[in-house]
DNA sequence: CGATTGTTTGAGTATGGTCAACCCTCGTGG
DNA sequence: CCACGAGGGTTGACCATACTCAAACAATCG
């Protein structure tokens, strides 16, 4: 198990009036001043550092604004699966804030910096601003759609229609943020990652992945997987590819 | 594929005054009135019945008052995958209210009644009423959970461990809205539905509850399972039970 | 009493898992 | 500048879990 804690920064480099996310679509709220005011600080966060703990009772919740997490689930022997990765715009730590204990734990990719909230805040936020409120079930919902996609994936999809799915996946919803700076989106998730998102063993996700890379569809490099034909990939794994509606921010 | 359309009825047997899921904890909300005018109608529907069709743009939101669906998605090839199962309190169709299209299908697997909600109504409940607003979040926070522990079975344990998991985990939602009249908890789903959740084929699901029947945890008979014994169930399936917390409802 | 739907079983196959090396790259320290 | 070690990635051999096919059986319903 890896993840040490990571290291907190008092300084607070955005408002959120100045926020590097905003030149995405669907961030003209004039909720601005009240999110302003939510946001209690930020949190720069290792590689490697473990933001979340199941079955913890966590006062905060989270915000992306840089960087790449994962959410995953253990079996008391040390299996793991990992249910979602994170990427900037999306929110950490709701169900918890909602529901209490954490029930899953988040892992940073990637050096990352997160915007934190009140968990406390969040009956004032409902009470204020229905809007915003609207936004964040809007946002548990897409979440939720996300997992109904994955548990297709997994149940029924075979291991190589699985792997060029998720691929797919996450590189059209690195393209959605607008993490594509360099024309080839960049995944940057080791295989043994991509085997317990897939629910594979790691020698067997090798071998797939492998085989995607000697289609042409994908290749490797650095740690990590640049893709080469997302519409093959797509087609490959019957999947439909994300529906394209507005998505709220905060 | 089964399913055929359910017929509707105009006759409203309850108000929300007297909802036969009232006995259950945390119903005294006072915004009962408001739910009452929330509520449009009532819609019976028969066994194998299709809810909702994925692909369409359902006008309404529904909550069930009394039997089983389950939530499911295909392949373009016919394989399927079901999502999750609901049963009375649950809400169906949030997703597709929040988001437009709805991404998964709904069917009844006994006859069922449900509540009927309009889903522009949506907006106003938020901006009256923020308690109920939150617990609509919450009600989608909490799916997304169960989703996060399908997920763990089906990518993570074998399959003796899901088959036994799938099945304690059903019988204690069952418990938990008192759906255990009679004292075994009896759960209705066919093996070929179990099958589609547990994404095994039906040979093997049906090889795999043998031998939970030949350890005697669990009975099969009517085209439905009993429950034997629920606490060496989720020994087996090294699963921790539900979290028993409040539940808002509507 | 057939027809239909759901469950059961066996035989043979295939997909994916385990084990055990090996290799490459990169960062560190002598 | 090179040796070393650590973290990923790669490969082959062998094994096991789960799949497919096919057939039979049981229960239920007009």
């Amino acid at each position: 198990m890896p993840g040490q804690n990571g290291r907190s920064s008092p300084s607070r480099r955005y408002s959120c009036g100045n926020c590097p996310l905003r030149p995405l679509p669907a961030f003209e709220k004039q909720e601005l001043v009240f999110v302003d005011a939510f946001k209690k600080g930020e949190l720069a966060v290792d590689k490697g550092a473990t933001v979340l703990v199941e079955g913890s009772h966590s006062a905060h919740l989270y915000t992306v604004q840089s960087g790449w997490t994962f959410r995953y689930k253990l079996l008391s022997d040390g299996r793991r699966q990992i249910l979602n990765y994170s990427m900037p715009g999306d929110l950490i730590g709701l169900q918890g804030s909602l529901m209490g204990e954490m029930q899953h734990s988040v892992e940073a990719l990637s050096p990352m910096l997160l915007c934190v909230f009140e968990r406390e805040a969040l009956p004032d936020l409902y009470r204020s601003h229905p809007g915003l409120a609207y936004d964040i079930t809007w946002i548990a919902s897409r979440e939720e759609r996300m997992l109904d996609e994955n548990l297709l994936s997994i149940g029924r999809r075979t291991a190589l229609e699985r792997a060029a799915c998720l691929i797919a996946f996450i590189s059209s919803r690195a393209k959605a943020v607008g993490l594509n700076g360099g024309t080839p989106v960049r995944i940057p998730i080791p295989q043994q990652h991509i085997a317990d998102t897939l629910g594979l063993s790691l020698v067997h996700t090798n071998k797939t992945i492998r085989k995607l890379m000697n289609r042409k569809l994908i290749f490797w490099r650095g740690g990590g997987c640049e893709v080469v034909d997302n519409e093959r990939l797509k087609e490959l794994a019957r999947w439909e590819g994300l529906s394209e509606d507005r998505r709220p921010l905060i």
